[in-house]
DNA sequence: CTTGACCTTCCAGTCACGGGAACCCCTATC
DNA sequence: GATAGGGGTTCCCGTGACTGGAAGGTCAAG
């Protein structure tokens, strides 16, 4: 398979599948015209790196889980811990995210939205503490 | 006012200060042996900043709020329209970690967590599709 | 005179790619 | 055989909003 078919079957650009090779997070072979030749397994670890960075888990949480996916003797508590520790740092950007949209929803809501120049939000913006 | 002194009071790192001063954000005076001479104006756009960064907005939306900020003769739908499309952007990113959350959440719940290495977390990473 | 806390500029790195240039390879068609 | 197109390749730069660090100038105190 070319980069191209494998990147239409993994669902992802073939740039990024280059930047994966080029940080080692697989190795496809090579032909004899220097293409990348990739096999069911590169296919594989594509579609796995597709759904995991889908899940918001950063690259190097990626190197992690496929080396735990690749390890039979791996412990399930690694893999829960890696996942939880990604959940903790979804939930904080949550949180900070829903208090921008709280206190921006208020300015918003108070704010006319003529064309005179008063403006809660600017108000805010501006405030001395 | 020396950056130290600002930076202080604006709640900002110097070196967020000498950037935003590089990106035309700010424009303090010069002393006679280099350094930056900040006034009370200067001051006031560095919490301004800081205000509307924390709130989430992007630079180039600090760079307009400023610019509505300086113009008398404003409409405040102007200023409206550009938080309620950050209110978008927030609501939107929200939701897609909310999704996230919840099929994390979901594969979490689902793991033993324990030293055998059956996990459906890695299972589902490697669902083909 | 030296120490130490400031300040300055400039360069490099962050994260996870994306755009684009310049060039090679393969197949099909005229 | 020349050419057109649609692959592929490497390499370098840019993104956003800073942050870290090196190398060096300035200032007040002891």
């Amino acid at each position: 398979m070319n980069i191209g078919e494998v990147a239409k079957r993994a669902g992802l650009p073939p740039k990024t599948i280059r930047y994966y090779e080029e940080i080692g997070l697989i190795a496809p072979r090579r032909d004899g015209n220097g293409y990348r030749s990739f096999d069911g397994q590169d296919l594989h670890r594509l579609a796995f790196l597709h759904r995991a960075r889908a899940l918001g888990f950063t690259i190097e949480d990626c190197r992690t889980l496929l080396a735990l996916y690749a390890d039979e003797g791996r412990a399930s508590a690694d893999v829960k811990a890696v996942a939880e520790d990604h959940l903790a740092r979804i939930d904080e950007k949550i949180s900070q995210l829903q208090s921008m949209r709280d206190t921006l929803g208020e300015l918003i809501r108070s704010c006319a939205g003529d064309n005179r120049p008063d403006c809660p939000i600017l108000k805010d913006l501006s405030a001395k503490p």
